[in-house]
DNA sequence: GCATTGATTGGGG
DNA sequence: CCCCAATCAATGC
């Protein structure tokens, strides 16, 4: 069996999705889209080729879908069904904060923290915002610090700045 | 503006 | 336990 994560399935299919800003990679559970990856980002051997699963097609189409309409700087339609089974509670509970920052606005760490109900756990939430499996669709990129600086971001910095710069610009 | 520092939380080994 | 981290506010320069 494949490695598992908190008791829950390991990823059961991946695939390489070329996109207008090259070739991303996702991988899929029976729940639905575990990982996204940007495309500078290092990939790991694949274990799992399994048959092709008609459910993960339809996700793959909608998954590309809703990376173009990012970079589009809109606002995607339809996401896949998201996995999240890989994060603790407090992960989940950040992540489901992320999903509500509308596209063009950010907020601080800090101001995660305070969603959550743990207004001094900053840090932590920045924490959780680098352990986000989902970029882009769980929008990570509209985090900053409370001065107004980037912050960090898994993907590099490159990708903040751009994603951030898209959204600012779409909004105007 | 920038550097330093202490406080603080959640996660992982 | 201990260490690390995509923080923050205060402080001094």
């Amino acid at each position: 069996m494949g490695g598992a994560i908190h008791g829950h399935p390991a990823a059961l299919s991946r695939h390489r999705l070329q996109t207008s800003a090259g070739i991303f990679t996702v991988t899929f559970t029976h729940v639905g889209l575990a990982c996204l990856y940007f495309p500078n980002a290092i990939r790991i051997s694949i274990h799992t080729r399994q048959p092709e699963n008609a459910a993960h097609q339809s996700w793959l189409v909608t998954t590309a879908k809703a990376i173009e309409s990012i970079l589009k700087g809109n606002t995607p339609a339809v996401l896949p069904p998201l996995d999240l089974a890989s994060g603790t509670l407090f992960q989940v509970q950040v992540w489901k904060q992320l999903q509500r920052i509308p596209r063009g606005q950010t907020r601080s760490y800090a101001q995660i923290a305070a969603a959550t109900s743990r207004p001094r756990a900053a840090r932590a939430v920045g924490a959780a915002c680098g352990a986000n499996p989902i970029p882009l669709l769980i929008p990570c990129h509209r985090v900053i610090a409370s001065d107004g600086t980037l912050g960090g971001f898994s993907g590099g910095l490159e990708w903040k700045r751009r994603l951030l710069a898209i959204e600012r610009t779409k909004n105007c």
